[in-house]
DNA sequence: GGACAAGATGAGTCTCCACTCATTATCGTC
DNA sequence: GACGATAATGAGTGGAGACTCATCTTGTCC
C-alpha cells in the first residue's frame, strides 16, 4: 500500500494504530461527549499519548475524523434507503435510525453544526444534506409527506431531534413517541389543516 | 431590608453587586455559553473575581441562580397564558415563546437536563412541568390537541426544540416553520392517523 | 541482517480557569 | 465621625488538559 507515487509505504503498525485511536475515540467520546481528554482516548487506544497527536495533530481533527467517518455511515443508511425502501416512509425509517444511532454515540451532537469545540465538517454534510433531499422528495411524490414541507425544516427537526435524544431520561420508548408525534406533523392530513 | 430576625441587613453594595453580577452572567454565557469564564463574568460586571465568588461560591451554583431565575421568568409566562390566553392554543404559544426565549439565551440550553457541566435544578423543573401539564390538559380537553399525547412527549418535543434552535444558521423564519410541523403533529386531526 | 527512515514514547511545557485568602475599602449604626 | 462587621479586591494556587520534543523502537528495503 502506498501513500503515494513517490513515498514510501504507510507502516503496517501506525496504519493498526490509526485505528485504534478512531475505535477508541468513539467509545471515549459516545459517553463523556467531546469534552472528554485526549489522555483518556490514548489510555483506553493502548497507545501513548504522543502517538494519537502524530495521526490527529490536533483534538479537532480527531473529532473531525469520527463526525466524517459517522456521517459517512449516516449517508450509507440513506443510499440503502433510496436504493430499497418504501418511497413513501424512507424518510421517516431514515430519521428514525439517525436519531436511534445518536442516542448511543454522544459525538454525533455535533454532527450538522458543532456544539462546544468547532468542528468544521463542510463537505461530508452536503452528501447528507443530499441523501435527505431526495428522500424528502419522494416521500412527497409518494403523497406521504405534506408537499409544503421544506428541506430546511427537515434538517431542523433531525438537528432538534438528535440533540433531544442525547440528554438523560430519554429511554427508547420515549423516543419513538415522540418521533411518532413529529411523523404526524410531517405526514400529509386527509383533510384539517391550518 | 433585613436577611434575618437577628442578623444585620444585607449591605447595600452587596445587593447592587449580585445584581450585577447576575446580569452580567446572562451576557456572558449567552453568547459562550456555560463554558465562558467566571474572569469575564466579572469583567463585564465591573467587579473584581472575588466578589463573584463571594456570591456565588461555586461556577455552579452562579448557572444554577441564572436557570432558576429563568425557569420563573418562564413559569410566569406560562402562568400568564394560563390566566388569560386561548385555551386550545395557550399550549402552542408558550411553546413557541420558550423556545424564542432559548434562542436568544444559550445558557437555557441546560434548561432541563443539564450538558457540559452539572447543574441540578430539581425543584425549579418540577413547577414548570406542572405548568406544562395543566396547559395540556386544558389543549386536549379544547378538542385542539391528539387526545393520546402525553406530558413526557411534550416536554421531550420542547427540550429538543429549544436545543435546535441555538444551532447556527436557525432564522426566526425557520424557528417558526419547524415549530408549524411539530404543532400539526400535536394537532387534533380530522380524520387521517397511522 | 544491517541501515535508516518512519513511528512510538512519555515526561515536560504552557495555557487557561476555577477557586482562595490576606489585605484593604465600605457600609450601617450609635 | 468612629468603630466593628461586612464586603471587595486581585495576586496567587492548584489542577486539568492540549500539545511538544528529545530519545528510543520498529518496520521496510536491499
Amino acid at each position: 500500500m502506498r501513500a503515494d507515487a513517490q513515498s514510501r509505504p504507510v507502516r503496517a503498525d501506525a496504519q493498526r494504530n490509526r485505528a485504534r485511536i478512531l475505535a477508541a475515540a468513539e467509545e471515549v467520546f459516545a459517553d463523556g461527549g467531546p469534552r472528554a481528554s485526549t489522555e483518556e482516548v490514548a489510555r483506553r487506544a493502548g497507545v501513548a499519548i504522543g502517538t494519537v497527536f502524530r495521526h490527529f495533530p490536533t483534538k479537532t481533527d480527531l473529532l473531525r475524523a469520527l463526525m466524517k467517518q459517522l456521517l459517512e455511515q449516516v449517508t450509507a443508511d440513506a443510499a440503502a434507503l433510496l436504493a430499497h425502501g418504501d418511497t413513501a416512509t424512507a424518510l421517516f425509517e431514515f430519521f428514525a435510525q439517525l436519531v436511534r444511532r445518536t442516542a448511543a454515540n454522544r459525538t454525533v451532537v455535533s454532527l450538522l453544526g458543532a456544539e462546544g469545540l468547532d468542528v468544521p465538517i463542510a463537505g461530508p454534510v452536503t452528501s447528507l444534506t443530499d441523501a435527505v433531499r431526495e428522500l424528502l422528495a419522494r416521500g412527497q411524490r409518494a403523497g406521504a409527506i405534506r408537499a409544503d414541507v421544506r428541506l430546511d425544516e427537515v434538517m431542523a427537526l433531525l438537528e432538534s431531534l438528535c440533540q433531544g435524544a442525547l440528554q438523560r431520561g430519554w429511554d427508547e420508548d420515549l423516543r419513538e413517541r415522540t418521533l411518532g408525534i413529529v411523523f404526524a406533523g410531517l405526514r400529509t392530513p386527509v383533510s384539517s389543516r391550518s
